[in-house]
DNA sequence: ATGAAAGCGCTAACAA
DNA sequence: TTGTTAGCGCTTTCAT
């Protein structure tokens, strides 16, 4: 029917003939089914978004980068959290392919066999994100973990610190915080300072569980002297808890956390940040694969988006970004 | 062909035949085609979801409690923020709907003319969520934001504070602000309190904006006594920045915040809350829909899941939920 | 318990 | 510029 072209092509479709279609449909509130049309043109306009989990707020601003970009260029976006089990991410995705979907998105590099190949083969654009890898499976926007990781520990060396730690949690099915792990211990190891001071649980993240992951980090090692955190939440627990029982920051302990938050420029004292540029992510990431889709040419299959750390009181760096902007 | 007996239902096929389908599927990594299924069978086994936004964390447990009970039933979620604009809502309904979805769920009991006649004729099961409302659309599961509005100044009043302020934003666009502040300053009236102390910004929220708010709402009105947030992010930058000026809390100015966000119980003060219940409003949602769909008998259209005022250090009250959990 | 026929509502490719 | 034909990969319904 020359409906379907009045509405997806309508430059081929005479402004008489398509007013009188479009009106028409108006008038019987018809919409497209967008379900025929998936099958009819081979492969929905959908893009299935595999993240590890919703629990946390790191994802929030990707998925809303995201959501500026995709739904505007007419895809939907599916969602679906992992719960960092790489073999539900496997199942995930073989069941996610069975919308045909134009393009997917991957959260991390580290994927089993299968979901490798299953993606490989079909052969959709496919972004991995969050992390970068030199063997991505298709795409790759993100930064360096491991890179973090080094860069935080040169920082504490750099101001001294001897006794440097590490806490987190899910450190080990969550391989980018494993990856900042190893940068972290490497540098450590280079500078002949301990290495082992890593504190870990497998609790979700939360400020009291920073509380707590501090807490216990102290006992074990009364003499520590710097933390870096796995997230802003868990640094912000251990500046709370470091009020409580009194501790100096940064005179007794220095405190680092990890994707500069909103909390990390507000606190008291401010908090020392890795900042990430998650929503900036996945824009680029949406904008990738809608260019892929129009069969542009992509200078880069990989993009390593940086990340800044930002120094505030928390570790011996002045106050930043506090202060009362003008109401509206 | 009975491959698709096999998936579907499984028990009208015989054993052995089942078994020899399904490995041989495993072999191939075949997937069944959900847009073809979808199609066949006269619908996609999606739930569009429209939430306001994704920039406010709110609505995260909201969407995790779904994610929690739909996609484990075979139905995947389908996100779309509105931003708030209900005509943006309007469109958003009449695309999604041309997934033929089985459901569709909406925030707010605000909706354009359209929308509710679209939904209505269209005839699948409606949730419309976080408020609640006398004339659904179809089902409601949610609390009185109206009765929050109430509970908080009746509190206020009964601690014996006389210039009750709120301070929001969005407090034209967001209808849940909006019934909340209906609901603070009826009681205001009532009590014959001055009810007019309303600080408004169409800023999105954030911590520093909730200095700026306090900032500007002492500015006008230096002898507030009591301010009602329209969220934890909001009241915690007013406790952060009463800190800096030196403004006693509560003795000088009693703070309350909403949604019980884990920064109320840490915060130092602590921070009065109402206590949402958003992720078990996520997970009946999805439970409602999905009784619905396996046509069996739901006794309530309209589900009020009601809150809960945290009374806290900053008004007074205790210390609450402070304190170090094990470490695991 | 299995198979055959028909068609879901579109879009692709082609013809007029 | 418009209409026609065929078929996307399933699930129905009905027959075996």
């Amino acid at each position: 029917m020359t409906v379907s072209r009045a509405f997806n092509k309508p430059d081929l479709v005479s402004p008489e003939l398509r007013e009188r279609i479009l009106s028409a449909a108006a008038q019987l509130n018809y919409v497209q089914n967008r379900v025929a049309s998936g099958l009819a043109s081979g492969g929905a306009p959908v893009i299935p978004v595999l993240i590890p989990t919703l629990h946390h707020s790191v994802y929030v601003p990707f998925l809303d980068g995201l959501c500026s970009v995709l739904p505007p260029a007419g895809f939907e976006i599916l969602l679906s959290p992992t719960e960092y089990l790489i073999d539900r991410e496997e199942e995930l995705v073989s069941a996610l392919l069975g919308w045909n979907p134009k393009g997917l998105i991957l959260s991390g590099t580290e994927h089993s066999r299968k979901t490798r190949t299953l993606l490989k083969r079909n052969g959709i654009p496919v972004v991995e994100v969050m992390d970068l890898t030199s063997d991505p499976i298709d795409m790759n926007v993100g930064f360096s973990h491991y890179q973090v990781g080094r860069e935080v520990a040169e920082f504490f060396a750099g101001i001294g610190r001897k006794r440097i730690a590490y806490a987190g949690t899910l450190t080990e099915i969550d391989f980018r915080s494993v990856r900042r792990i190893t940068g972290f211990q490497e540098v450590l190891k280079d500078h002949a300072l301990p290495h082992h001071l890593i504190q870990r649980s497998n609790e979700p993240s939360s400020i009291s569980l920073g509380r707590a992951l501090l807490t216990e980090l102290l006992r074990q090692h009364p003499n520590v002297d710097a933390v870096f955190f796995a997230n802003d939440d868990l640094a912000a627990g251990a500046i709370f808890e470091c009020a409580k029982r009194g501790i100096k920051i940064p005179d007794d302990i220095a405190i680092a956390g990890f994707n500069d938050q909103e909390i990390a420029a507000e606190i008291q004292p401010s908090l020392t940040s890795v900042s990430t540029p998650r929503l900036k992510m996945g824009r680029l990431t949406a904008e990738k694969l809608l260019r892929r889709f129009r069969g542009e040419y992509e200078p880069s299959n990989s993009e390593d988006l940086g990340f800044e750390l930002i120094e505030r009181e928390s570790t011996g760096g002045r106050a930043h970004g506090v202060g009362s902007p003008p109401v509206a």
